[in-house]
DNA sequence: TCCGAGATTCACT
DNA sequence: GTGAATCTCGGAG
């Protein structure tokens, strides 16, 4: 079942939580890439570390500003991408930071994408950067709605149940490192 | 196996 | 001009 955009307009932080364990999809022209996502971290106006802190709004984050469940994809570091879902309603800068994803389907488009670096699929989608590289996504991917009925991304669930969800700080950032916004699960139960 | 430094472009100040 | 929601590689232990 595709998620709607009821889905993302709830509390970032409860979004972040039942998000894990939900089915990252992307139709490219190359076929079809599927991951669970087994880690995000929550951002909203009010974190210090988020790009949208006091409401600010600039180009780079206007994305975040848009309805629950837009991608926001953006430039970090130089070199890489990271890949975020807008949550919340229209006006509020909030998002949902998709830190990692377990591969299960288009698992040799995802290492065709990283250059076949990596064959262990375990390491192909295992950090913010990666899972855009996977999945092939870069700052034209800004923007897009996921709730749209012809999207080609969006988030399913095809009810993998996480097993234990912990909760723990986030890190890579600089501010606001004691918040504990980052939500992980490493094992699945298929229902 | 672990840790430290380099990579390198964009947006904001 | 500066620093960023990171990853990878190489060297040391």
């Amino acid at each position: 079942m595709k998620l709607n955009q009821s889905f993302f307009e709830k509390d970032t932080l409860i979004v972040a939580k039942e998000l894990i364990g939900k089915i990252l999809t992307y139709k490219s022209e190359k076929g079809t890439i599927k991951g669970i996502i087994n880690e995000t971290e929550a951002y909203t106006e009010e974190d210090e570390a988020c790009h949208t802190f006091g409401g600010k709004k600039t180009k780079r984050n206007q994305t975040m500003f848009c309805k629950g469940g837009h991608l926001y994809i953006y430039f970090t570091y130089g070199m890489y991408h990271c890949s975020n879902i807008v949550t919340e309603k229209e006006g509020r800068g909030c998002a949902v930071l998709i830190r990692s994803v377990i591969p299960i389907a288009g698992i040799e488009i995802m290492k065709k994408n990283r250059n076949h670096k990596k064959e262990n699929p375990k390491d192909l989608s295992n950090g913010p950067a990666k899972v855009c590289m996977a999945y092939g996504w870069d700052k034209n991917h800004n923007g897009i709605d996921t709730t749209k009925k012809d999207s080609q991304i969006y988030i399913e669930d095809l009810e993998y149940i996480p097993e234990n969800i912990t909760q723990t700080q986030r890190i890579g950032i600089s501010k606001a490192k004691e918040l504990d916004w980052r939500f992980k699960c490493d094992k699945f139960n298929k229902k």
